[in-house]
DNA sequence: TGAAAACCATATAGCAGGTATAGGGTCAAG
DNA sequence: CTTGACCCTATACCTGCTATATGGTTTTCA
């Protein structure tokens, strides 16, 4: 398979394989004899992985991480366990600083009605003084 | 003031000043002799207004067309209220597919209990083979 | 047969929002 | 008179791609 047959089977563009293949997360596959890049059902594979990877939003780096322990069957998991546990702290942390945004951005929107000039505008103001009440 | 002490003043990296300027966020000041470049009051509180919008979440350039609103007191704010409540927007739905993404997360993290090798864990394979409960 | 379309290759630059580094000039204190 | 703290510019690096320039190859269709 070429690679513009495998980048429309995972859903990617031609770049992005070249891309992972430079940062060494997929292997580089045979040549033809014009310098075209063949695949196997193997490099498919590990395409959807990494894509599937990153839909968790893990990084690259850690993609990497979790292939080497793919490539290490009889290791112990908890590695990939606290991986995955560090990577959903992440997550919960960003949620709640998001939350936290919501409710200064919703004060700082009730600042001003819609109905005055920029000079007067409360939202203005609100973010050149850095008012206590939204922090 | 001379950069680092604007820095100091501000909490941010000198290089991020520099950075801002070249950005066209906040206008070039004068130059000492010897090319340092001094600062006022007034450029103190424009870092600022970019910091405090940063910490809002805002884009350079959405805060650049804040500072152009700034700058033209007597126009009407319902661009700015619009320009928020778009924010707004945008950080709700950030938190909403944070929240699916952590729900996906856990679900996979449940796959695995600590105790295998790395060729039985649940969360490798949930991640090889795009499990249906996971998406 | 020949030209255009569709595919492939490499190398390089760009996005955001900085941060870091290299290679210098300036200035005050000991 | 030298050390250290400061400042300058220019340039590269970070993540995870995406886009562009430039050129080779293969296929298709008239």
């Amino acid at each position: 398979m070429r690679i513009g047959q495998l980048a429309q089977l995972a859903g990617v563009d031609i770049q992005t394989i070249r891309f992972y293949e430079r940062q060494g997360l997929l292997p580089p596959p045979n040549r033809q004899d014009n310098g075209y890049r063949t695949y196997k059902a193997d490099h498919a594979e590990r395409l959807l992985f990494i894509r599937r990877c990153r839909s968790f939003g893990m990084s690259l780096e850690e993609i990497g991480v979790l292939q080497s322990y793919q490539e290490q069957p009889q290791q112990p998991c908890t590695a990939i366990n606290a991986l995955l546990d560090t990577h959903i702290t992440q997550v919960r942390a960003q949620i709640a600083s998001l939350h936290a945004l919501e409710n200064q951005l919703v004060t700082l929107r009730s600042c001003c009605d819609n109905e005055r000039q920029s000079l007067d505008c409360g939202i203005l103001s609100g973010l050149l003084e850095g008012d206590k009440t939204l922090s």
